[in-house]
DNA sequence: AAGACGAAAGTGGTTGA
DNA sequence: TCAACAACTTTCGTCTT
């Protein structure tokens, strides 16, 4: 039932930003998400993985290794202790259960680093990655820090296991994308990625859940521009079609719906209108949606806001 | 002939019993 | 865990310009 999805999808947006995206920033000094209208914390998750590390940018590299090394420097320690105890006064059998417990504690201090490790070898080598492909896609370069701030956490939280490190770093780029409103469809990353689109949508999701992330719902008003840049038209049908938009907001037309598929229809009406037609066809490749979708899309819009298009 | 339209069937995901 | 469901896609036949 449409209805119910776009109550839902309504109360969620209302509850997940009380300040709109655009002012959500990155607070480097204390690792999390605030909001420069009201200061709130937006993104509570980011600081949830202890007081040692910060977005990592690759300058940091070098400075990256005091977060491996404090365990192995408690190591000899246990080493020490665990003799003194031994050497002088117990019982054998005490000792041998105390020895024993040393002996546990040890061997998950050692399990403990390797992971550690292991994680930091991971996490250098989605480093990488992101910015690969943050620069093969032309996002802002300030996206490799919010998108390894995401790909840490789930590194942190095994998350990667078993998934290909590749669509794991492309889903946190699209997160930190959706964070940030940057309007980049899933495909668009994807299109870069080995594993595909449908493997790099299963570990978006996954780091939405198991990260409690909260999106904002996409704005089909940031699609516009590119579109409308891509296609050549004027300025007058960008802006015609961003009130479009926000009139079909207001009627709540647009939940659950693509918000590529939203902006081409309204790009496609306010060409119409402004006789700067051009086909669906068009449009639909620009906006990375099938001719369908801008039809249905379009029809919908047309009926529910009951737009009059000029006889051609 | 190209574009617009709409029906039908398929895909991948969400939700609720 | 499974079925119902919504949105989108692919494909294709039929009007319209």
């Amino acid at each position: 039932m449409a209805e119910h999805t776009y109550e839902f999808e309504e109360e969620q947006h209302e509850k997940g930003s009380t300040c709109p995206p655009e002012y959500i920033v990155f607070d480097e000094e204390r690792g999390e998400y605030i909001c420069t209208l009201t200061g709130e914390v937006v993104e509570e998750s980011a600081i949830d993985t202890g007081p040692e590390w910060r977005a990592y940018t690759p300058e940091e590299k070098t400075r990256r290794s005091r977060v491996g090394s404090p365990l192995s420097h408690v190591l000899p320690d246990y080493g020490v202790l665990t003799t003194m105890g031994t050497y002088r006064d117990a019982t054998g059998r005490k000792l041998e259960s105390r020895a024993r417990l040393e002996a546990e504690r040890l061997r998950r201090l050692q399990a403990k680093l390797r992971t550690a490790t292991s994680i930091e070898k991971n996490v250098e080598q989605a480093a990488r990655e992101i910015t690969r492909l943050v620069e093969a896609l032309g996002l802002p370069r300030s996206i490799i820090d919010d998108a390894m701030l995401i790909y840490r956490q789930a590194a942190e939280k095994g998350l990667v296991r078993g998934r290909s490190l590749e669509s794991v770093a492309a889903a946190a780029i699209y997160a930190a994308c959706r964070l940030r409103g940057i309007p980049k469809t899933l495909d668009e990353i994807a299109e870069y990625v080995k594993g595909g689109r449908k493997e790099v949508a299963r570990c978006y999701r996954l780091l939405i859940r198991e990260l409690k992330m909260r999106m904002p719902l996409a704005d089909p008003t940031r699609f516009v521009s590119r579109i409308v840049t891509a296609l050549g038209l004027s300025p007058k049908v960008e802006k015609r079609a961003i009130e479009i938009l926000i009139q079909a907001r207001r009627k709540g037309l647009t939940a659950g719906k693509d918000p590529a598929g939203l902006a081409a229809a309204a790009i496609y009406i306010a060409a119409l209108e402004l006789n700067e037609r051009r086909t669906q066809k068009e449009i639909a490749r620009a906006a990375g949606v099938t001719e369908v979708t801008v039809r249905n899309r379009y029809k919908e819009l047309v009926q529910k806001l009951k737009i009059s298009l000029p006889a051609q």
